[in-house]
RNA sequence: GGCGCUAUCGUCUAGGGGUUAGGACGAGUGGUUCUCAACCAUUAAACCGGGGUUCGACUCCCCGUAGCGCCA
């Protein structure tokens, strides 16, 4: 590898979770690494046997490709290299910058309690650090258990350079000579990261805040090590709406949660990664192109952010309305399906059908699965009339202008959109009232709500047999019974399940790709 | 408890020794519309506190406070 060439890594556990702080760690390096050119690693910190498991590293993997995030290289799982450490600790033991310490549990836990007695700090006396080589063989020659420590300066500072926070430095008096091999002659933590990303031949550890501190132990493993540092940058942390890191004890959600819940991809991308870094403009939506263009380490923030859901929100409606019919209709179809709502061959036979569905609600639709909620009445008679509505909507005169209505809307040969809007201001006009006067009852009539798409497309989906029955069976049901009434009560006599017969101009056997329309701003 | 980091509207942020402190989400109001949404317009909303430095500080420095993190 070159010398200048950039290369970062992310390194997460797989825990069967991925965490929206390793998410957004991950974008903020593939966004460097995309803007620079460089190289972006994957490392599974796999170690942790009692955790680890093969299935969660696809957590991970899905997650990022989910997001539109790939990596380079081969996938490097730290399990296969546990041996790969110790070596390096021997070797800083050669070199007088390690030493053996046979201080017992027992012993450091002793002193750390009487430390905690006598209310001072505590920290490791460093009683093995001058041991005489006779005094070590003899250990070595007992076997007596022994861990290495690294051997820190006595004197003064500890320091680093971070991009986002600048100098940063810490008295040696707060350090300890700390364990770098453990008594098992595993690695420890910080040990084994150091040699891990000097081996992967990282350039730059963008890495959450919470690495900060460690920060200070690693540079000097690469000092005794004689290796070069690489360069720093410590993001923010994104907390929750209580203020605290977000966790997957305090119910945070993970990558996995928002794709089910009916988040699109490019909306989480573009959402993390104002949170923390900022293009230093008014922009708010930016593409994925236009991200890497503009990213640079220097826009990172200094403060913790806290994970706005509403924003996401917002953003997610954005992205929504951005794509085409065809392009959610092929996200929603699989969703309405698993509902139950339909079946497979249902949708792809009536793709066309289908994407006008999909239209017709696609600007109030924030999540993916708001099209499922809001389009049940497309493909089922079984719905429930909105108790307040039919109060106000299903009045004496209302189921008077909806019989007329049924029977103009049957003697149609087909219900467009364009001859249901006829009719219906036609009639409205001979009545001399409001054309909103039918349109809401014939809404609540056909859908069960008061809300909801443009009367008359909604129509032409339905269809003319649906609307003219449906329309029949609210008229019957007011007229037996007080509007009040009619709300809550029809779900339970309703029939089962029913697949709506699309008229067969809008049907085709094959999804086809809509002509993309631009979208005025 | 020790250490470290941080601090601009409720939230994400821009800004900078002199500004009407800007934008976005959310909230309010009005417009448009068949409702809801979308859209357009519009309003309210912030420089943590105290000391310095300075002609002048929200901006630089110190202290405090708070939040977060790491360690115990």
């Amino acid at each position: 590898m070159s010398f200048s060439e950039v290369r970062v890594r992310i390194a997460p556990s797989p825990t069967g979770y991925f965490h929206v702080g390793t998410a957004r760690t991950a974008i903020f390096n593939w966004l460097f690494a995309r803007h620079v050119g460089g190289k972006f690693l994957l490392r599974i910190e796999d170690t942790d046997v009692e955790r680890s498991r093969k299935e969660y590293v696809d957590v991970i993997l899905d997650g990022l490709k989910w997001l539109g995030m790939d990596w380079d290289g081969e996938i490097v799982f730290q399990s296969s290299r546990l041996k790969s450490y110790k070596p390096f600790a021997l070797e800083l033991i050669e070199r007088g910058c390690a030493y053996r310490c046979f201080c017992t549990a027992e012993d450091l836990t002793q002193k750390r309690q009487a430390a905690q007695l006598a209310k001072v700090n505590y920290h490791y006396d460093r009683s093995c650090r001058n041991l005489s080589a006779e005094q070590i063989s003899a250990n070595l020659e007992a076997n007596k258990s022994h861990v290495i420590r690294l051997k820190l300066p006595l004197e003064g500072n500890a320091t680093f350079d971070d991009v986002v926070l600048s100098a940063l430095e810490k008295d040696y008096h707060e350090l300890d000579d700390f364990i770098i091999l453990k008594s098992d002659g595993n690695a420890i933590y910080n040990f084994a990261v150091v040699i891990d990303d000097h081996d992967m031949g990282i350039s730059h550890v963008i890495r959450g805040n919470d690495h900060m501190t460690n920060t200070f132990l690693q540079v000097e493993i690469y000092k005794a090590l004689g290796w070069d540092s690489p360069t720093f940058a410590h993001l923010p942390m994104i907390l929750d709406l209580n203020r605290n890191k977000v966790s997957k004890r305090k119910g945070a959600k993970g990558i996995t949660d928002y794709q089910h819940e009916g988040y699109l991809p490019e909306a989480l991308f573009n959402f993390l990664t104002l949170l923390g870094w900022s293009p230093k403009d008014d922009r708010e939506k930016m593409l994925r192109q236009e991200l890497i263009n503009v990213f640079t380490l220097e826009g990172i923030n200094t403060s913790n952010a806290v994970f706005n859901p509403e924003k996401l929100l917002w953003l997610n409606g954005e992205y929504i309305r951005e794509k085409t019919n065809h392009e959610i209709a092929v996200l929603v179809a699989p969703m309405l399906v698993e509902k139950g709502l339909t079946t497979k061959y249902y949708l792809e036979t009536r793709w066309q059908w289908l994407m006008k569905v999909v239209g017709l609600l696609k600007e109030r639709c924030k999540l993916l699965t708001d099209f499922v909620e809001m389009s049940s009445y497309f493909f089922t008679d079984n719905f429930e009339y909105d108790g307040k509505g039919a109060a106000k909507h299903f009045t004496p005169e209302a189921v008077q202008r909806l019989t007329v209505l049924a029977e103009k809307f049957a003697a149609v040969s087909e219900l467009t959109e364009i001859k249901a809007e006829e009719i219906v201001r036609t009639y409205a006009e001979e009545l001399q009232v409001k054309p909103a006067v039918l349109i809401h009852p014939t809404r609540l009539a056909v859908t069960g709500l008061t809300a909801g798409p443009s009367l008359f497309g909604l129509l032409e989906a339905v269809g003319k047999e649906r609307v003219v029955s449906r329309l029949k069976r609210a008229i019957s049901l007011v007229s037996e019974r007080p509007a009040e009434d009619v709300g809550m009560k029809i779900a339970a006599a309703q029939r089962s399940l029913n697949q709506i017969e699309v008229p067969e101009s809008t049907t085709v056997h094959k999804p086809v790709e809509e002509t993309k329309k631009k979208q005025p701003k």
